[in-house]
DNA sequence: TTTCAAATGCAAATCATTTGCAAAAAATTA
DNA sequence: TAATTTTTTGCAAATGATTTGCATTTGAAA
């Protein structure tokens, strides 16, 4: 496990929070506080619930996780940045991330015609998937 | 307020539904249930939050109204579906709505890459505007 | 090591949202 | 129109995800 992200300056870089950030790197998708806790607890690592929402939001802060709502859920995920535009069935929910979101883009015209300085977009797309479709 | 939207057939149109709805119209952004409950107080009609929520949700799974979670705010929020795509200022929260979302042109490069059938998507830009720049 | 602010765990609190149920209102029928 | 049927509403209570208080532990600086 590799981590190639810089821990934000002015933290601690507790057992927790390594434990914390390597579950996100390995996961495929955003995933919630609780998917985090029993993941952990899969690895046999006991991390209280309140620990993971309290790093995920520093985390946040910092820009190194972002937080999002997939449709039809109604708890918080988590991912790290490169997780944050997907595809999600309106079907059977399955979600798979977008690489090379096309929507970058866009970043300059946005600029010109609404005049925000751009520093980040999240896009979910709605629809059916293949298996779904069959 | 003529209303171009219409409303779903097996349900019963009453004055709340209608009420609701015409907040909507008139909002110019993504707003909360609670923003919904004081607005119709405003205009002295008083309907129960649960009936707002209750309503709210029968319209999101009809399609008429889209629910999204804005960054760093903790309530869900409701909008008509034209405008489900937006800029926030990072700095003061205001929210811009993107017409003509550039991102419709992807639908078919998404189908192409991805095998899902496209229904729609969401988009959040983040960045900072132009009052926030000066 | 010693020191001490920062972080954790646990239990309790918060609060946005949901739900049960009796009363009110909309659509249907006569 | 009036009666009938079914849906919807309002209110209060419950739910559950997230947050918070506080005593204890721990990371990292000196
Ligand atoms: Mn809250
Ligand atoms: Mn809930
Ligand atoms: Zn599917
Ligand atoms: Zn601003």
């Amino acid at each position: 496990m590799s981590s190639k992200l810089k821990f934000p300056e002015g933290y601690r870089l507790t057992k927790q929070r390594k434990a914390i950030l390597e579950i996100l790197e390995n996961a495929e998708i955003p995933i919630t506080a609780e998917d985090v806790f029993f993941r952990l607890k899969e690895n046999k690592i006991n991390i209280s619930l309140s620990t993971i929402y309290r790093n995920l939001e520093m985390l946040c802060k910092e820009g190194l996780v972002i937080k999002s709502y997939v449709m039809g859920k109604d708890k918080a995920r988590f991912a790290l940045p490169d997780k944050k535009n997907y595809l999600i069935c309106e079907s059977c929910g399955k979600i798979v991330i977008i690489d090379n979101c096309p929507f970058d883009k866009f970043k300059e015209e946005l600029k010109q015609v609404y005049g925000f300085d751009i520093t980040g977009h999240s896009v979910e797309v709605y629809g059916i998937c293949p298996d779904c479709k069959s």
